[in-house]
RNA sequence: UGCCUGAUAGUAUAAUGGUAGUACGACAGAUUUUGAUUCUGUUUGUCGAGGUUCGAAUCCUCGUCGGGCAACCA
């Protein structure tokens, strides 16, 4: 009782306060949040944050989201992204209420524009891109109005009129608001809101040859879906007032926006800038090569929803800078994974031994699927003389506090027999070649009455019963923690071991049935799932994360 | 040297004028047929200087430091 109190009382981020506040005085009835991606790459991490923010308020407060593309620009945007965005927000567990496109408004927004030009509030520049910037001014001084903010309206509308009709050539002509070429905000400096591009669109084709900028089509398109809380990250702070004013003079509803800031997280780059960097240069396989901070990767990899999303949660929202420590994602994936996910053993670095005074020839063991689970299922291992156990899980002259397989030592082989090292044969080169043991038979799992306690327990496979995959590990795809904040280049601190492969491991036979939906922990190693590279002839693996190993860290000292 | 923002353990995140708490990490120990999990403990913090107040992380002043803003990108 005291527990679900504390978690009910779990405090309010910055934005949810403002959205009761927004109830509780009765300006909003409900609220309605929107996720608005631009279709020009693939979903991160960081956008899962914004994904969990806006889908979560709504579902809180009994609110809806629509999923918004913010397609404005037809020269970076594809059909291919929109249709990963959605099977992205899909599988991470969010339903909107409507899919929208901001092209969707174009008629709206063009009819916006000639409302602002009517009102003398926007007019038709013919300069040049350079000469726009120049006259910007600069942080510290003013910008200048030029002779064309001097046209008339009637001028202005039919010129807009006639960049519409494509009478002339990208870059020709802009439209731009009327703001305030002195304000300190240098996004009010008669900011351009339409700009002549003959590019074929995804959706609107070639409707269109002039297209709204951000500024003009952000905002309008809030207003009319009615959204209430408009979230964004915090570079758009300086757009707000923009977006106000846009507002007050379109005299249409008023949504408010509200800004977070974004994700970073440590040896990860968040940008899609730098992200098709790393696909087009094929750092990466694609943009779901595990390694990558997509979600379609993390999917790929292994990673659930549910793991993402209680990352989101803990990560929380606010308005200062933050460089989030990549173990706490790992943390969030170990814990879901721990408790789902059906173990297995595999030997990743074959040693043979043979247990000498063994005899049978069609034992079977019984082992847990998962120790952490109610329901206790499991599974049936055939045992046998010859097994392989790890490379690394046999010393011949043990290190200290190591509890595994030594000359004259004994260990459990997990859910079978307590054995005991008794010859380490050798090959011509001096290498091991096997490793001789006998076993206890009165110390069968579960039928133990050895009496005896051993310190390790090792996972094996029988050699003549086990199957062969191919695993793929993963590591942190860059070597610094912030690649962005180095010196030079972030693809100079890309790290070369990212990925490596085993091509073939050795497995317990129930590992054949493995299943693309599943998880698996492969005992005292990690967690896997099967890659869709697999085949009839080959299952592929990947790492999607370890276990902690303690005993690493102890090697490491 | 303009405008906008922000500053709490290593990293995040609470405390909304009244005991600076939580998580991750790190470290130590207990349990363990996974050196996993679980459990216990330890560690480290209010950017600085003034002020208001019985009392300040919180309010005020002045600094310092970080981030953003000068794309026909979003």
């Amino acid at each position: 009782m005291e527990e679900i109190k504390k978690e009910e009382e779990k405090s309010l981020n910055f934005i949810e306060e403002i959205v009761e506040e927004d109830l509780r005085s009765g300006k909003n009835k409900n609220i309605l949040t929107r996720f608005p991606p631009e279709p020009n790459g693939y979903l991160h991490i960081g956008h899962a944050k914004s994904i969990c923010l806006n889908f979560g308020l709504a579902k809180k407060y009994g609110g809806k989201t629509n999923l918004r593309f913010d397609d404005t620009n037809p020269v970076t945007e594809e059909t291919e992204y929109v249709d990963s965005i959605k099977e992205d927000v899909r599988w991470l567990g969010f339903e909107w209420a409507n899919e929208f496109y901001a092209s969707d408004y174009f008629d709206q927004l063009y009819e916006f524009a000639v409302t602002l030009m009517k009102k003398n509030l926007a007019y038709v520049d013919d300069s040049k891109s350079e000469e726009i910037a120049a006259q910007k001014g600069t942080p510290t001084e003013p910008g200048k109005r030029n002779k064309y903010a001097e046209r008339s309206i009637e001028e202005n509308l039919q010129l807009f009129t006639d960049m519409r009709a494509g009478k002339y050539a990208d870059g020709e002509k802009v439209l731009r608001a009327k703001v305030d070429m002195t304000a300190a905000n240098m996004q009010l400096r008669d900011p351009i809101i339409y700009r002549i591009k003959h590019a074929h669109h995804h959706r609107t084709g070639d409707k269109w040859c002039i297209y709204p900028m951000y500024d003009f089509a952000h905002g309008q398109s809030d207003s009319i879906e009615n959204i209430t809380h408009s979230i964004c990250t915090l570079e758009f702070v300086t757009h707000r007032p923009l977006y106000d004013w846009f507002i007050e003079h379109l005299e249409i509803f008023p949504s408010k926006q509200y800004e977070f800031a974004r994700l970073n997280m440590t040896f990860t780059v968040m940008s899609k800038r730098k992200l098709l960097q790393l696909v087009n240069e094929k750092f990466v396989s694609s943009w779901d090569d595990p390694r990558m901070p997509t979600i379609s990767a993390y999917r790929r990899r292994g990673y659930t929803p549910e793991s993402i999303r209680k990352f989101a949660d803990k990560i929380g929202v606010q308005k200062r800078e933050n460089l989030i420590d990549l173990s706490l994602l790992e943390f969030c994936i170990r814990e879901h994974l721990n408790k789902i996910a059906h173990r297995k053993m595999v030997v990743f670095d074959p040693l043979k031994v043979v247990i000498t005074n063994y005899t049978d020839e069609n034992e079977i063991v019984v082992s847990e699927n998962n120790p952490e689970d109610e329901e206790k299922t499991t599974r049936e291992i055939p045992f046998s003389r010859e097994l392989y156990i790890e490379k690394e899980d046999f010393m011949e002259n043990p290190a200290k506090k190591f509890f595994r397989l030594a000359p004259g030592q004994k260990v459990r082989l997990k859910s079978a027999y307590i054995i005991q090292c008794e010859e380490v044969i050798k090959n011509a080169d001096g290498s091991i070649a096997e490793v001789r043991c006998i076993y206890l038979p009165e110390s069968k799992s579960g039928a133990d009455t050895s009496g005896l306690k051993v310190q390790g327990t090792l996972h094996w496979v029988s050699v003549k019963h086990a199957i062969t995959a191919e695993l793929r590990l993963y590591d942190r795809l860059f070597k610094v923690q912030d690649p962005s904040n180095e010196e030079g280049d972030f693809k100079e601190y890309i790290n070369p071991d990212s990925l490596q492969i085993i091509s073939t491991v050795y497995a317990e036979p129930s590992l054949k049935n493995a299943k693309f939906d599943e998880r698996y922990q492969f005992l005292r190693k990690g967690y896997f799932c099967l890659d869709k590279d697999s085949s009839e002839e080959k299952m592929v693996f990947n790492r999607t994360v370890s276990l902690k190993d303690t005993w690493a860290k102890e090697l490491k000292k």
